[in-house]
Order: structure tokens, then C-alpha cells, then sequence
DNA sequence: CAGTGGTCTAGACCACAAG
DNA sequence: TTGTGGTCTAGACCACTGG
């Protein structure tokens, strides 16, 4: 009979996603202050603040101060994409990890890299190409460059063990990155490690990581299949 | 002199972020408690408690109830991408967006598509081939099933002038979508559409969009150019 | 200036899970 | 059972911005 348990702000959040998709509150439209929506809901106003927040940094709610709460007109759909170690990839679908190091040296990047990776024109970086494997299997070709000078420490590591990727995420501090996906032809060499022909298109992940102003690594890795996100 | 100003959230999290960045809190790491961490910050555990959340949703603090909060072993790498109407994605840019719809027929899909969408065997669809242009350019390729039972009404809309996807977006509800990256090689004509030829490898994302278990509609845009992440 | 969202507080109770 | 995070409340003040 009586309401035992007070509303949660999940429930203004259902109730207010209710609204919008039924188009009873429409795109553009104004919808009700936080003051208003806690009476109609007989709850504090921070309840309904956090619910509209919530679903407001989901895109489908503006809110302005002094302006009060619209619905996006154009709901910007995001799309979060989690980017997990391969290894831990590979091994939460059950598969078996390996990880080939192909090639290490020393020596200057070219002028693209340099640039991208906002390094001196005499600087040299560390060039590393690696094959990631899932149950023996060519998973993924690794192509990465590491700014030597950010990482000396690097120099001394065996990355034949532990991957490249999975050393500078427990050594180097980051503080952004960047990230393209792109499409590619592979090379010769390429195509033999991963497998396939010259012939396929090989979808590509970019990834430009920075400490602050200072680049740490410049990775591109190569997969045969395709990428699915939530 | 004095502490003017009381402390925020945000000021707790900058704090966070520092000790875990500089390694005072390892990964693996308990960090103290949010009472305690009110008291060494002089403010209230709701303060902490929304700092110490939004640490967490960016994956690098893992939290549970009589455990406590550790810092991220394997901090989760989450890239947001925005995925705008192309007509807004060009026009932020400055570019002048066209849009040019090549092919609209009803028919039966192939079982590749009905079974993506989950449609009876006797099901139509609506295909629709698109071109979007950006300073009359070719932008990316269009190549669309809509799920006509959904959305009855898609048949007297005219997709001359307004896209199929603003026209979705506005009339056609939906709860939630996957989303796919790729590459591929084109075909010929898709070639020729996009101005480039077969020998390139492009870059697509596929959209399967539902409202709850019914299919609305399944796009691929074949782009030329590589696509950037924040 | 006034109205709206943004946030802080102090206290309270709940929910979960290790022991 | 107990300790920890999760949340709600009622009230207060701040911050932004249109008029």
C-alpha cells in the first residue's frame, strides 16, 4: 500500500529517459526546473540533480545555468570504446596470449613520426615492431615508436617477456592521448606476420600517448578482423 | 591568508589523480578510506565520495563496498567517440554538407542482413544507397537497410532532401545500438562514388541500431579519410 | 537583479561482502 | 557482524547569465 522505499535517482533517471523517448517531452523543449521535478517526484532536489546529470553526460540533455534543462536536439551519440591491454583482450575471450617481438632499434624516426610526436629533428626514438598472438594465432602486428628520452629506463628492458605496451603502462606516467582508427593495404612483410595477402584491408589503431607536452609513444596496431564497441 | 574558499570535488580529484600519477598510491594500491580522506581534506565525505566516483568512472580507481577503493591495476583505457549527424560532423568544420540519395528499393535482404537484424524470412527492407558530400566532395558512402515493419512510416518520407539518418533520428525512436569499425576494399562503384579506386583499403563503421529487441536499421559509411578519437 | 543549475554540508540509513 | 561505499535529505550558498 504505502511506498516503502524513497526514489532513488535511478528512478527519476528511468522516468525522465521514459519522457524523452515517448517524445512527451520533445526535442528542444524546456523541460521542468530540478525544483519542480523534486516536488513531482517528492524527493530532494540533489536526487534530481544527479539523475538529470547523469543523463545529461549521456548527451541527451542540455542544462545552463539561470537557461534551465532542454532536450538535445541533436543527441550526440558517444560511443565508449574500452581499450584493454591485448593481452587481457585475449585472454577474457578465453584465449591463449603470446607476444613475438620482431624487431629493436635504435635510430632516427622519420620526418612524420617526428613531427606527430613533437620530437627534436636529432632526436633518435626507439623503433619496435611486435606480433601479438591469441592461441598461436597472428592477433595483431604492433608498430610503435618510443621517445627514448622520456623513457630512458626503457633501454634496459626486456621486451621480449613482458610487451612493450604492458611495460610502459606500469612504468611511464601519461597524462592524454590520442587515438585515430584508419584502414590500411598491408605491406609484404606485414601481411606474411599477420597471416593474410596483400590483398585484404586491414583495419588500424592509432594511438599517440603524451605526458603532459611530451610525447611517450607512438603505437599503430594492425588487425585482421574488425572492432566492435558497445 | 585564510582558506577562503571551501574545497570541491574537483580539488579532491586533481589530488587523486596526483598521488596516483606520481606513484605515492600504486596500482594495487588501498587508499584510505573516504572518512578519512574528508578529514585530511577538511571537507565532507559527499565531496570525497563525487571525487573519488568520477576517478572511478574514468577506470582508474576500482571500488567496492567493504573493500574500499584501489587504485586500477590495469587501468581500462576508455576513448569517447563522438558520433555526430555527418551533416553536423561536416558543417562544424565549415565545409558545406550535401547529400545525395543514389538508390531507395523495397526488397528482401540477403540472410547476412536479416540475421544481423533479426527479421522474419519473409521480411522487406528498405535499401537505400546514399552519397554524403562535403564541399562537393565525396564525403563517405552510404549503405543502409531499414527495418520497414519498425518504421512504417519511412515509406512516404521523402529522403531527398533531408538524410536517412536525420530523418531516423528524428522520427524513429530507439533504445540502443552497436557499433562496428572495419576496413575494407570497395567495389567498383563504391570506387567511383567515394573517388578513389580499388586498390585503397577505406575505412567503415557499421551501425546496428534497436528499439529493445526490433531492429530499426543497419548503416555502413565507407569513409576515405581516417577518423580521430579525444 | 533574479532565476536556474552547481556544489557543499552534516547526518542518516542502506547494501554489500569479508570474516 | 561489521566496515565500507552508495545514496537520500534538507538546507545553504555560489556561479553563471539573461533581462
Amino acid at each position: 500500500m504505502s511506498e516503502r522505499s524513497r526514489t532513488t535517482w535511478q528512478d527519476v533517471r528511468a522516468d525522465v529517459l521514459d519522457r524523452i523517448r515517448s517524445r512527451d517531452w520533445k526535442p528542444g523543449d524546456l523541460i521542468p526546473t530540478e525544483v519542480e521535478l523534486a516536488a513531482e517526484f517528492g524527493c530532494a532536489r540533489a536526487t534530481v540533480n544527479r539523475a538529470l546529470r547523469a543523463v545529461a553526460e549521456d548527451g541527451l540533455l542540455d542544462r545552463r545555468r539561470k537557461i534551465g534543462t532542454r532536450v538535445a536536439r541533436h543527441p550526440v551519440r558517444r560511443a565508449t570504446m574500452r581499450i584493454p591491454i591485448l593481452r587481457h583482450e585475449i585472454e577474457a575471450r578465453g584465449g591463449a596470449y603470446a607476444h613475438r617481438l620482431l624487431q629493436r632499434e635504435n635510430r632516427l624516426p622519420p620526418a612524420a613520426v617526428r613531427g606527430r610526436m613533437a620530437l627534436l629533428p636529432t632526436a633518435r626514438a626507439l623503433r619496435l615492431r611486435a606480433l601479438h598472438l591469441a592461441d598461436d594465432e597472428p592477433y595483431a602486428f604492433e608498430d610503435r615508436w618510443v621517445n627514448v628520452d622520456a623513457v630512458p629506463t626503457i633501454a634496459a628492458a626486456d621486451l621480449t617477456q613482458l610487451s612493450a605496451n604492458e611495460w610502459l603502462v606500469a612504468q611511464a606516467p601519461f597524462t592524454s592521448g590520442d587515438l585515430t582508427f584508419g584502414a590500411l593495404r598491408p605491406g609484404a612483410a606485414t601481411a606474411a606476420h599477420l597471416g593474410t595477402t596483400k590483398d585484404h584491408a586491414l583495419f588500424s589503431i592509432e594511438r599517440l600517448t603524451w605526458n603532459d607536452a611530451t610525447a611517450i609513444t607512438l603505437v599503430r596496431l594492425t588487425f585482421q578482423d574488425r572492432k566492435s564497441v558497445v
